[in-house]
Order: structure tokens, then C-alpha cells, then sequence
DNA sequence: GGGGTATTTAGAAAAATTTCTAAATACCCC
DNA sequence: GGGGTATTTAGAAATTTTTCTAAATACCCC
């Protein structure tokens, strides 16, 4: 089960609120730690366990990495779910 | 958000299992248990955490006390991970 | 190359989670 | 009521996670 990594990457509220963040597009490590109050080690430690999820990916560009969502892997958690759900959910759509 | 606390109960492989065996069915405490290495005490820690978040709910009958899925919350869940997707995922499936 | 900014790594402290043992409740049934 | 089983609670130990500070890398641009 690759996917208890990720499940663990999004039970921190501070990476949900990272991926939240990115969904607006893509944003250097800098630009995300400034809305949060903790060191950007801080910061840096929750992207990197986002990254091994596979929920986030990176890109660099001059001085700057930029992170941004890779919503492969979510795809994989709702349908763990929804298999949970006995396959009775949105998802089947009709 | 109500939810981190279901997330946080979904991050435990132990409470992710459990979930999978209530699936088939309502199972008391003492059937849970018996799918795991662990002390009953243990098990009951779980029971109760997935029972904070929303996840299962319990009936009394007999002595014993059974658990079973609650799957509502579970499409809270699937719709803040689809609204991560950019509402881009099979549950709006156009 | 060298100073400057951006980000990560290392290591330790603090906080939260998971597990156990022992004891307490709760409920059944004779 | 009382013995018996099922489950939970309390408290402590072990483990994991989150956070910080300080130092290290990495890359830019003059």
C-alpha cells in the first residue's frame, strides 16, 4: 500500500492547507512559508513528506523551486473511499 | 474543519483495516480485534478515535457492542480531495 | 570568484500518537 | 444477586511526528 504515505501526508493540517495553497497554481517554497508562522525548515520538512506522497512535485527555475499539486495520486484515495463507500458514491456516477 | 479529525483517523493503517473489515458488515469489538496483534485495550483506542471523526457508529446488543461503517463523512472527505483536483475528477464526471 | 538569497539538512527539544498492563464498567444469564 | 464475558478507562512506556536553531547547499548575478 503505497498510499499510507499518503494518507499520512494529508492528515497534517498544514500540508492540507499547502495543497489548498497550490491549487491556485504554482508557488515557490518562500511564498508558502509566508503564510505560515513557523521556520521555513518548517516548511520545507512537511514539502518534502507531500513530495514522497507524490502530492506535490517540483520545479526549479532560477533561485527558486517552485511546488505545485500533482493530483494523480488523489484519484487513488477516492477510490479507496469510495470502495469503502461499497462503490455507492458520486464517483460511479451513474 | 471538522474533518481533520477524520483524516487524522484515516492516517492509521490499523483504523484504515478496520474500516475495510466493517465493510462486509457490522463485527463487535471483540471480532475486530481478533483480525490484529494487539490487546483489546488498543483496539478500543481505535474504535473510539474512528468514532470521534464520524466514521462508524456502534449498536448495543447482548453483551456486546457492534460497529459499523458510517459512510456520510466519507463524502465530505471525497469532496474537499475533488475540489483539490480543481472539481477536475470523475465525481463531476461530465 | 564572491556576496547574496532561497531552500534544505542535521540534530535536538517538544508534542502527539500508539501501545501495553491493570483495573474498572457494563451487561448477560443462572 | 453473583459469576462470567465483553469492552472501556487510566496511566505509563515506547514510538513517531512536528518544530526549532544552526549550519550546509545550491544557485543567481555582478
Amino acid at each position: 500500500m503505497a498510499f499510507a504515505e499518503t494518507f499520512k501526508a494529508l492528515s497534517d493540517p498544514v500540508r492540507r492547507q499547502i495543497l489548498e495553497l497550490l491549487k491556485k497554481g504554482p508557488l515557490s517554497a518562500g511564498e508558502i512559508g509566508s503564510h505560515f508562522e513557523m521556520t521555513g525548515a518548517t516548511i520545507s520538512y512537511h514539502l518534502k513528506i507531500l513530495k514522497k506522497a507524490d502530492l506535490i512535485f517540483e520545479s526549479r527555475e532560477k533561485n527558486f523551486i517552485y511546488y505545485q499539486l500533482n493530483t494523480s495520486v488523489l484519484e487513488e484515495i477516492m477510490l479507496w473511499i469510495s470502495g469503502l463507500n461499497g462503490g455507492n458514491s458520486d464517483v460511479e456516477s451513474k
